[in-house]
DNA sequence: TACGCGTGGAA
DNA sequence: TTTCCAAGCGT
């Protein structure tokens, strides 16, 4: 069922897309699914000078595979949530040894590896391999709530009825549909944006039911918002900087400085060994992990 | 389903 | 200054 709304907005990314790196045609599927891991939860402008040099330094997944943990993890820099990185280190292991160093394009074998969900799985198909596959992200799901729906934004996540939603405005060949899965959700990250769209420059405000509206505001259930201070994510993000910045291992005396209330501390450093972002050698002291794996 | 998981820039 | 995040995933 082909959809105006996809074609206008497919029209309007040929001509507006940013041009960012892991978007040039000679960028391979493992570039897209570098850059998908990356740009989870995290803003383009960090993770562009990253992922290129991440891709200079290992072009395919088994060369990824063959670096050290601490290697990769002190690559990752300070993207956030490095388990991100652990996991993508796990996914180009697998990929290595199980798929001939060729990222797969089926969204079932995709979404079982490491760190890759629904929407990563769906985003390396359509980006990587030029897959229709619908792609929802938080982009897509409020561009879709305001058009579609007329809502102002997308409120709760309805995992089955999103992918619904999408999958009836993509156009029917693979080609077609990832150019609109790509434009929806440029269309939601620089034009219909969370708090200030700019419905003006919009493709497809004559059809935006949100617009035709009159713009309601959104009256749905808001997600609380995450505190950061004071945190077991700021205290083990503390942690890690000192490991992330010392070329040896260092004695529990160099990360006692860190924070000051001992039990926190010492439990986040235990749930960065149990997570494998840190290791004790032999003698007591504390790294990043050694080791391919 | 709700929550925990990093970081630093913009409003 | 404080708030609010920014292309999610795993449990």
């Amino acid at each position: 069922m082909p959809s105006l709304l996809a074609d206008e907005i497919s029209v309007w990314f040929r001509a507006e897309a940013r041009d960012l790196p892991w978007r040039h045609p000679e960028t391979t599927p493992w570039g897209v699914m570098v850059s998908e891991f990356m740009l989870q939860q995290t803003p383009v402008a960090r993770v562009e000078p990253i992922w290129t040099d991440w891709m200079a330094r290992w072009p395919m997944p088994s060369a990824l595979a063959a670096a050290p943990r601490a290697d990769v993890l002190r690559a990752w820099g300070k993207l956030g949530y490095p388990r991100r990185a652990i996991r993508l280190h796990d996914a180009a292991a697998a990929i290595a040894s199980e798929y001939g160093d060729q990222v797969p394009s089926d969204v079932e074998t995709l979404e079982a590896l490491p760190g890759v969900g629904s929407y990563t799985a769906r985003a390396v198909a359509a980006f990587g391999h030029g897959l229709r596959a619908a792609v929802v992200d938080t982009n897509v799901r409020r561009v879709v709530a305001r058009a579609v729906h007329g809502a102002g934004d997308a409120g709760p996540a309805r995992t089955r009825a999103d992918l619904a939603d999408v999958d009836a405005l993509l156009p029917n060949s693979d080609a077609e549909a990832a150019v609109a899965s790509a434009g929806l959700m440029e269309l939601g990250a620089v034009v219909c944006t969370a708090r200030a769209p700019r419905c003006g420059l919009c493709p497809v405000s004559a059809r935006c039911t949100w617009v035709a509206a009159g713009r309601p505001e959104y009256t749905g259930p808001r997600k609380p918002v995450q505190g950061f201070a004071g945190t077991d994510r700021q205290v083990r993000g503390k942690l890690l900087d000192v490991l992330r910045g010392s070329p040896h291992p260092v004695p529990r005396t160099a990360l006692d400085a860190v924070w000051s209330d001992a039990g926190q501390r010492d439990r986040c450093l235990d749930s960065l060994l149990v997570d494998g972002l840190a290791e004790q050698t032999d003698d007591g002291r504390f790294a990043l992990p050694t080791g391919p794996a």
